[in-house]
DNA sequence: GGTTTAATGTTGACATTGTCAACATAAAAT
DNA sequence: ATTTTATGTTGACAATGTCAACATTAAACC
């Protein structure tokens, strides 16, 4: 409808279409700017509607926090099977796809890494893909060490060591920390490789 | 006075004491769930008495925040100064100072980087603070290529990837998506030890 | 020491927000 | 066609951020 107004009682898709309007209002402000009501005029349904798909604001934010996750989730699996037999490539490519999330989505990552949502309490369906960075980057470094190319060290460990450079990366570009250092977009892919680059080759002389 | 309830009309100290007690509020819960009525409750003055030191709600978190990154510079120069002369124990002694700010102050870091506060929209003075990991980092890694111990590389660029990789365990930590990976305080010190000696030592064979 | 000024705290009010209960509509099941 | 269930609306209430006007007192000045 033009003016945005519902002509039928029934939505038919409510509940996807709060989280996707969830996700475009994270684009322009923080988590702690949206308000249900928002939300739901911006659909144009009444203020209390999403109540009936959500038990709080709270509940409705960690389903954006899970679409994030598939949205990682699916750009670095993307990303990741341009090379499939190379590790090193796969690496790279993982940081450039996570890497372009913190880019687009700033605000959406700082609400999908902490904040009022926690691992420590969350569904099973959402502990689960939220961990889905790590098991990519694990089952890369075991095809890296199975072919020979990296080290033989334990995957797990390594995983967690990958992931911290790569989310430390990511989160630092959105939270602005590196913007004296960031020029252009080609600039970010430059960081992120260097940023791979370094932890395959070390820093010692 | 016992209660909390002031006798003096004036309180005397009331802006640091709104950032101590937004501190102390910190350990417990998310930034979203810090009221301004809340923190002068606390103290005991009015609920409006904070709008005679902070513009808004935006403004103490801002004075919140540069109180956060005040004591990570003050922790990680503490921990550096340990090994004047040791480029690579300095950046292990950052990495412990930097984990360990995150394990006790997580929804602080949370607040610091990103979300509502940013860097595009700051004072002078909270800008520069909230570089000085940066700063110092970049200060450690020149020692290290002046005495050898590092590749020439450029510092500035070292530094980016230094800091994402321990500021990206520190955010991982503080969001518990490595607490399947932690199960001590122990174990924290061996991520962050293990973390910067495969930046320094490299993945590859 | 008294007066004036400025800093700072309080009171009351208002708009917005999250959330609830009761009611309304219609889709689905029988 | 009727009943049940899902889902949307209306109205209300408590909590919150913020503002203006007023109150108190500390500091500055004479």
């Amino acid at each position: 409808m033009a003016s945005g107004k519902r002509k039928n009682y029934h939505h038919g898709d409510l509940k996807n279409s709060l989280v996707e309007a969830g996700l475009e209002l994270l684009r322009h402000q923080d988590a702690s700017g949206i308000s249900l009501r928002a939300v739901a005029k911006e659909i144009g349904v009444s203020h209390t509607a999403p109540y009936r798909h959500f038990k709080s604001k709270h509940s409705l934010l960690a389903a954006i926090s899970q679409r994030g996750f598939e949205i990682l989730t699916e750009n670095t699996r993307q990303a990741v099977d341009k090379e499939p037999n190379d590790a090193r490539q796969q690496l790279m490519l993982s940081g450039q796809a996570y890497v372009d999330m913190a880019v687009e989505h700033p605000k959406l990552l700082h609400l999908m890494f902490g904040g009022a949502l926690s691992l420590r309490d969350c569904s099973t369906e959402y502990c689960q893909i939220a961990q889905n960075s790590f098991l990519s980057l694990t089952h890369i470094l075991e095809n890296g060490v199975s072919t020979g190319v990296f080290k033989d060290k334990s995957s797990t460990e390594m995983s967690v060591v990958v992931w911290s450079l790569l989310h430390g990366l990511a989160m630092l570009i959105s939270a602005g920390q590196l913007d004296n250092e960031i020029t252009s977009q080609k600039r970010i892919r430059e960081l992120s490789g260097l940023a791979v680059d370094t932890l395959l080759n070390g820093l010692l002389k």
